[in-house]
DNA sequence: GTTATTTCGTAACGATCACTAGGAAATTCA
DNA sequence: TGAATTTCCTAGTGATCGTTACGAAATAAC
């Protein structure tokens, strides 16, 4: 059984110069994993635009200059924070061609988003669904970006509740891309409650009560 | 019977100086109401952080200090057009307390999300979800009073399914809280749908099936 | 040691941000 | 008409935005 190709990898390989072979020169005087990690936390409670480089530089510990010669210019930072974001430690994608049925998917992908969306050690909610909302028309293209990210993970799903109807899993009157937009968008609903206080109890039950639309 | 209190009503008349007493001095020459309208659809489209003081008053056709003696500051300018936005045709609250079920509430609630979401002369998406979603830390208390509407809307919802458990009218094993908590996570996600491109159509298939949970 | 290459921190760049003096203009009331 | 009041526009305020010269410092290759 051929597995569709992982999009989000090849994103962070995109992106990411994690180790950039360099043979000459000074070396960075900082680890450049961690301050992507530290960027990503602070886009991840702030957005993109609402987070300024000079909360950047704060909080990676680098002065402006380093940041654009590791990381390029802060849409570059944001993308590749991102892409970092979707890396680990499963990618929805994975998580949705790993489970056995297209239910177990769905389920599981919301229940993956109600773990990220109140970790201990991470802000609440999604950086995916909540980084870039609502932005000026210069992050445009930031946003479009974002939206295309969100389109991969819905299309995926959809595609794997296609592949559950053609099998026979599914009963052939299913409304893939009814059930698959459903799911997003009680993930993206999610990220919102989260950030609005709600716990993880209470996230859990709202995705069961979700996947009740996938009751015969 | 007794109705609760529209607290929606009671927010639009707190910021509301639509026609302030006036009696002496020059007039506006502008059309406040309108004025606000066009602020209200800039917030709507960009979020209150990336609207900018130029954009507002380029788009509602006054200067900056006109700005500030009609509406005081962008923060006010902003609370408002929320209010403006809440306001009508029909609040939240009368949506879910003129319905003659609990079930019809959520589905009028979704359904009404929907038609806000993909309106022809408004921006995708509501701008109560999207407008404040990820800010800096000046806007801090934007964000806590839209949250706080928001958790106005699901605590009036499930109040309304509590009411309704009361009555019989749904099972006493209901879970109130559940449910409040999905409808307003889906209508919160599909206003992401809607700004990612979901016409109305699709966007009225999901709300569908989130009601599907609401099947005993 | 010399050269080439890369990153370092300091200090600034122009642009835009939300916001406001200050005085002229327009209204009401006497 | 004259005084009081309010809004008008012009032109700016200081602060912060993302970004970058610039020269010193640190490494590898020779």
């Amino acid at each position: 059984m051929k597995h569709p190709v992982n999009c989000f990898i090849l994103i962070a390989m995109k992106h990411g110069n994690l180790n950039p072979p360099r043979k000459t020169g000074r070396p960075l005087s900082f680890d450049r994993a961690t301050a992507l990690h530290q960027a990503m936390l602070l886009f991840w409670k702030h957005g993109y635009e609402a987070t300024s480089l000079s909360d950047l530089t704060k909080a990676m510990g680098i002065t402006p200059p380093s940041v654009y010669t590791a990381f390029g210019d802060k849409k570059q930072l944001f993308l590749e924070a991102v892409a970092h974001y979707l890396s680990g430690p499963l990618t929805p994608a994975q998580i949705i061609n790993d489970a056995p049925t297209a239910r177990a998917a769905a389920e599981n992908l919301l229940n993956a988003a109600v773990l990220g969306d109140t970790g201990d050690d991470t802000p609440p909610g999604c950086l995916l669904a909540s980084s870039a909302q609502s932005c000026s028309a210069a992050a445009a293209d930031v946003q479009a970006e974002l939206a295309s990210l969100r389109g991969t993970i819905e299309t995926c799903l959809r595609d794997r509740i296609s592949r559950a109807i053609e099998t026979g899993e599914m009963p052939p009157h299913t409304d893939a891309e009814m059930l698959a937009g459903h799911v997003m968008a009680v993930i993206q609903g999610m990220s919102t409650l989260a950030r609005d206080g709600a716990n993880r109890d209470k996230l859990t039950r709202i995705a069961a009560s979700a996947m009740r639309s996938w009751e015969e």
